[in-house]
DNA sequence: AATCTATGTGTCTATCTAATCACATACTCA
DNA sequence: TGAGTATGTGATTAGATAGACACATAGATT
């Protein structure tokens, strides 16, 4: 029973666990966005964003909208950048622990 | 610049995209445990979940003392579960959703 | 010391993932 | 209609990952 929740859990754990899509959550704080920029923001080939993008979209985590030419990626849903911010917190809380151990040390 | 953390974000996340892991996570919410009390409940073989342990202690998700015989293994920070949370409360949302869509077909 | 228990690690295999290239498709505009 | 642009997808390759088993190690117990 619980088993389908964790599945569920780490599909999207995992949908968000590489630096280019990173980038592009990142990218898209900024608001919704076609493939291309997406791709000139991760740096990275269209084709292989586009891969990318569509894991996010099969874990719930983007939206894509096709207008006209391009297609749209968005954030689905505010509390992705929820868990996001999570993430960066506890980087955060590791790396002030990082500098208080630093400073005993000069 | 930005990319290394991208990199740390992503591990962290990778780190949990697992549904053993999740399993795992879920369990040492009720407190520090030990290698095979963690095995019996992720429902896996002690070596294989030593090997996922040692994954979540890299990314700094775990930490991981000795006592004894044993070594017990325990969430490394409470915002861990945050992140964890944030992940339950997306797919709460999306499951929301769905229900409301079921109930517009019904 | 001999033995038992809990844990980690080497090795192997099967499977998954990411990246790249070429190409197909869908849509726009002249 | 034909050229051009944006995107997705098949095929391939290299590399990562998970799981299983046997075994090594560290500490406890007798």
């Amino acid at each position: 029973m619980k088993q389908i929740l964790y599945e569920q859990q780490a599909m999207v754990a995992k949908a968000i666990g590489h630096p280019i899509r990173m980038a592009i959550l990142d990218f898209l704080r900024s608001g919704p966005q076609c493939v291309c920029d997406i791709a000139d923001a991760a740096g990275s080939e269209r084709s292989n964003v586009s891969r990318h993008l569509s894991v996010m979209v099969s874990a719930g985590v983007l939206a894509s909208e096709k207008q006209g030419l391009k297609v749209i990626y968005s954030i689905r849903t505010p509390c992705v950048l929820g868990f996001v911010d999570a993430l960066g917190a506890c980087l955060k809380e590791k790396a002030i622990q990082g500098q208080a151990i630093l400073s005993l040390l000069s």
